[in-house]
DNA sequence: ACAAAAGTGTTAGACCTACACCCATGG
DNA sequence: CCATGGGTGTAGGTCTAACACTTTTGT
């Protein structure tokens, strides 16, 4: 049983992933559609009895082949009402990180392509899919303070510099570092294996691992790293 | 034209309002449907024309009498999928705050009766709709931070003992009164006026407004009151 | 021995917290 | 003159920012 209402629900997702100093987003090429031959953000219809977190894993697993980590919802875009002629449609924008050093993208179905794409390189997008990665960037950015956002995007162990270094792309910053350092240690959050980094050139690096026990700890309390740009 | 899609979607404002030292929630006495009977968040289906912002503030309108001064989206609840027997509900939720001192409650459709309830007396509610109200709670508390939406709960010209008030009774903490007002006045989106309260009793406060503009230079750089409890 | 990246400590100043007394008004 | 709420300053301590040289490794 339907009202009379003429709307269909979506989810979208913005999945971020960060490799060699550089932020990611991943997207798609339409295949179908009004939208057809342009990039867009993963996503699709919510079906009846999914749940919507369910209906973006879905939906970015089969048109990317990328399984998500990490994923919240964003915001949920409904004013665009003639995004689509036939009908109006609601969606509901989730972000997720994920590292993406050795996910093999395969799209299977909807969608001609997948890719990976620089923040600073992403074309122009069907729909308002453009404004929506504005939002999360902006959320990303803001949640990088308060929340381990950053490790989904790492190697599970990773030397100190690789957080150092994902934090400025992101924040797109100079940052102290002896004082970064200084700040997420004494937090605790961030704990020291006795494992090395295997070299490339120079001293190697000590490998560190996220503590997510000591972080639900201070949760609690509210974090705030409250980082000063260099 | 339809997708073979079974999903409603609705609205729901969760509308603050503060006086006497409390704060409040406005609440309606569900007139039709399963929940007949049940206090629940104003609210419902939003019409196919309508950006889903209008659609709260006719729905509060409708049903309670109020015109809401402030609204933003709060998130949106769609995995409770069996809400309504006959179809599938995802409903957007709105919060939003309102100067309750003059407001006339008056609902005119789809329900019995509006109320404001003190949030420490609010019933069991229909549907997930306490569950909501506690997300929209924690929002309030940490919006309070670091965004000035404490001044649509007050009067637009305000003694500065109320913006204290306002501000315990809403973190539930005491806050140590001279250093509230130096953090406050000296980020300066306060400012004073030459007015004054015309007395209860002891001495009579100067007023106070807020100052739009100089907040909105502000947030650029991002403020944090940072309060600390007494 | 040189290049590359990792590791580390101190100091000056800013900022915050804690705290208590006087003032203006109405009754 | 008493009760009520408004208004204000400072000292001690904590936290932060700024800043550069040494260590380890590979080539």
């Amino acid at each position: 049983m339907k009202l009379a209402q003429n709307i269909n629900l979506a989810v979208d997702g913005i999945i971020f992933g960060y490799e060699d100093q550089s932020l990611f987003v991943l997207l798609i090429k339409q295949k179908y559609g009004s939208q057809k031959g342009k990039w867009a953000l993963p996503g699709g219809f919510v079906l009846d009895n999914e749940k919507l977190i369910d209906a973006v894993k879905r939906e970015v697993r089969e048109e990317t082949g990328v399984k998500v980590q990490y994923l919240e919802q964003l915001y949920t875009f409904g004013d665009n009402i003639d995004r689509d002629p036939r009908f109006r449609v609601v969606s509901v924008a989730y972000f997720g990180t994920v590292n993406p050093k050795h996910m093999i993208l395969n799209p299977t179905t909807d969608a001609l392509e997948a890719k990976w794409y620089a923040i600073d390189t992403i074309p122009k997008l069907a729909f308002d899919h453009s404004d929506i990665i504005k939002v999360a960037l902006e959320r990303l950015r803001s949640k990088l303070n308060y929340q381990p956002i950053g490790f989904n995007l790492l190697d599970s162990k990773f030397p100190f510099s690789d957080l150092e270094q994902l934090y400025m792309t992101i924040l797109d910053q100079k940052i102290d570092r002896r004082n970064f350092r200084k700040k997420v240690l004494s937090l605790g959050f961030v704990e020291e294996t006795d494992e090395f980094r295997k070299s490339g050139s120079g001293r190697p690096g000590k490998l560190f691992r996220f503590n997510s026990k000591k972080y639900k700890e201070l949760e609690k309390k509210g974090i705030n790293l409250d980082i000063k740009f260099a």
